[in-house]
DNA sequence: CCATTTTTATACCACTTCGCAAAAAATTCT
DNA sequence: AGAATTTTTTGCGAAGTGGTATAAAAATGG
């Protein structure tokens, strides 16, 4: 349980060299990255990456997953169900905003739909991935809007389900306006104006 | 004006070799289709292609183009103004489906949205063009809204610019959920759900 | 100090990529 | 028929592709 590994110590670290992975195939797509433009990001050379996470489309698929599970978490904090709605939802789409712009090169939005769209029609496993990454962010979402019923923050006769579609229809508009470069004073007023639609033009 | 061309005559149809070449990217994308991918099916071999439409980029953006053209104008037919505005919307949502949905592969979505996404951020010409072809669709509906709010179809006190982004929104949604293998009825659901939200649940 | 183990580094492989040059083919004009 | 023009066809070439085999390096165990 204790020591040291045997060999020769790794030179990397996983966890940033699938962020720099992450990011290297966030701004390109997955079929404009090459293994020498992810082996130049992660400081791994090509033997060391394949050896460490497998084939392209696995390390693809494994900063997906990490993506996935982040946005996840990050929702489901943002929703904490003894914040207003309306104030969960707006750091909802704060915490997205900021994800969607950090980018170096520009607007990049949200990886999942940025880079895996492109790829789910070729590649089931992509489709899944996303499917996946897209309904769980859908559930967070009709959770927390289902309790706001039960609450009575909303109404009583509101549909949970039909406004977790369109809260989940305001994010991907985000993402994909961020990508194509519209302006964070833009992209904010979307959100108001969604923000009022879902939970009443308070 | 008359008469027919000088040299040898050209063996392919450039209608159809683009709507065969956007079939092609809108499956893979741009970055994962190749010249020679292309060239099959189009039917022109390499050089032809390229002295038609010029290289790979120039003959993506052509592609593109088209389609922005073409969606324009499918939704302004679809909102003509002296259709009711819901019945309106409908039709440009069943427009939009039985186009996400009409792959050989399974569900495409929106050739803009699925492949157009992937290379906005390296590609500066590619994100203009997304650009454009998301505001367009935006100006369109938000005139069409205007027009409900003048005619007393919607509540004066209605905002036709806020109603246009969450009805884009809703378009945007269906791109990424059928490219992500989602089923018509679970389109039409959010589908109608969007309707009661944007038009008022009548 | 040498064997073992694990990782990194170098070099290579077969294949594909985009783009183009040069030649051949099919038409019109004279 | 022959020249001119436009397109198609063939084939090439330099670079890049994903992936791997092999050798070198860096650690631990005996």
């Amino acid at each position: 349980m204790d020591s040291r590994r045997r060999g020769r110590p790794r030179a990397y670290d996983a966890d940033t060299a699938l962020a720099r992975a992450r990011d290297t195939f966030w701004d390109q797509g997955f079929a404009a990255t090459s293994l020498d433009e992810l082996s130049a990001a992660t400081g791994m050379n090509r033997p060391s990456l394949y050896g460490a996470f497998g084939d392209k489309q696995a390390l693809y698929l494994t900063v997906f997953d990490r993506y996935r599970a982040a946005a996840r978490e990050a929702m489901a904090r943002a929703l904490a169900p003894d914040r207003p709605l309306r104030e969960g939802l707006g750091r909802v789409y704060q915490a997205a905003l900021s994800l969607y712009l950090s980018g170096e090169a520009g607007g990049r939005g949200c990886f999942m739909i940025g880079t895996g769209a492109a790829e789910a029609v070729t590649r089931p496993e992509v489709r899944a991935a996303l499917a996946d990454g897209l309904h769980e962010l859908d559930a967070g979402l009709e959770a927390r809007l289902r309790r706001a019923v039960e609450t009575g923050e909303l109404p009583a006769a509101a549909d949970p389900a039909a406004l977790a579609w369109m809260a989940a229809a305001l994010l991907h508009t985000l993402a994909i306006r961020a990508r194509a470069g519209e302006t964070r004073a833009q992209l904010e007023a979307i959100v108001a104006a969604g923000l009022d639609l879902i939970c009443g033009k308070a």
